[in-house]
DNA sequence: GTCTTCATGAGAATGATTATCGATCACAAT
DNA sequence: ATTGTGATCGATAATCATTCTCATGAAGAC
């Protein structure tokens, strides 16, 4: 068996699931620590790198890459699989269930003879309030 | 109207492209450079990122994230919108069409008051090769 | 409280991508 | 063929997210 290093509390572990709990959206690692801070909750960049990373392994955070290709958080609601429905411009998110992509996948990595396929799914766009207020 | 710089067919831009057509997997700037150095075709680093991120925004290939969050570049033979099957292990590459997830994305935007809505669809697993030659 | 081991964090290191900016080159017009 | 002009090149410096280092601090078990 595959020893797991055995897991620790640590205020600054419960700060950044905390601060992940009550925003809505994805954020990086670099807007954490800073809003962290800013908070007055002393953390260190490297450690939240680390945590987060850890958190996205155990699968307590969801990661998605921004357009400029940094890593973003989230804490879903949603505990199994899922995907996103992200508004470009406020970063509102929808979480997201799709049989039939899941369904659609399967298939088509069967018909090439690929296996062990996982996939990647999200979807952006401006969500009825950004909608809104843009010109058309 | 917004005036679109004219565009020149200089010897760079045609070894990228050519190198691309030849390659039938997604290959980062940094891969192209060195190879194309290395098969004596002299050209700037620079060049390359300039040059992919211009052809990408053209059309004239598509672009992926790796895993480690690089940006890597194909040419692809369909024209139109696609996706792609990825071999995690030696890169071979199977273009996608997918009306079910075309409609889906649709469906789902509606769903939820978003517009302007694009995608981001991509599978990644083991070709029938390479998942031959695996240990299971 | 003591001890063992994991966790932290300041700062350095890494590595991809972008910005600079003078020298070159493509190409249309003469 | 020559020339003019603006696009393009490229060596190198600058950016910036992420990772590494390792001495110090703290959790949890007994
Ligand atoms: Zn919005
Ligand atoms: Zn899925
Ligand atoms: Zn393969
Ligand atoms: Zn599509």
């Amino acid at each position: 068996m595959t020893e797991q290093p055995q897991r620790r509390t640590t205020r600054q572990r419960t700060a950044i699931r905390e601060f992940l709990s009550g925003a809505g959206d994805f954020r990086t690692a670099q807007q954490i620590h800073e809003q962290l801070r800013a908070g007055g909750d002393p953390i260190g960049l490297a450690t939240v790198y680390r945590t987060l990373q850890t958190m996205a392994e155990a699968g307590d955070v969801d990661m998605v890459r921004t357009a400029d290709g940094e890593s973003a958080y989230r804490r879903c609601t949603t505990s199994g699989h899922h995907h996103h429905l992200v508004c470009r411009s406020c970063g509102r998110t929808e979480e997201i269930m799709a049989k039939v992509v899941e369904a659609w996948a399967a298939t088509i990595a069967a018909e090439h003879g690929f296996t062990n396929v996982t996939h990647d799914v999200e979807l952006y766009g401006l969500c009825a309030s950004c909608g809104a207020r843009t010109v058309t």
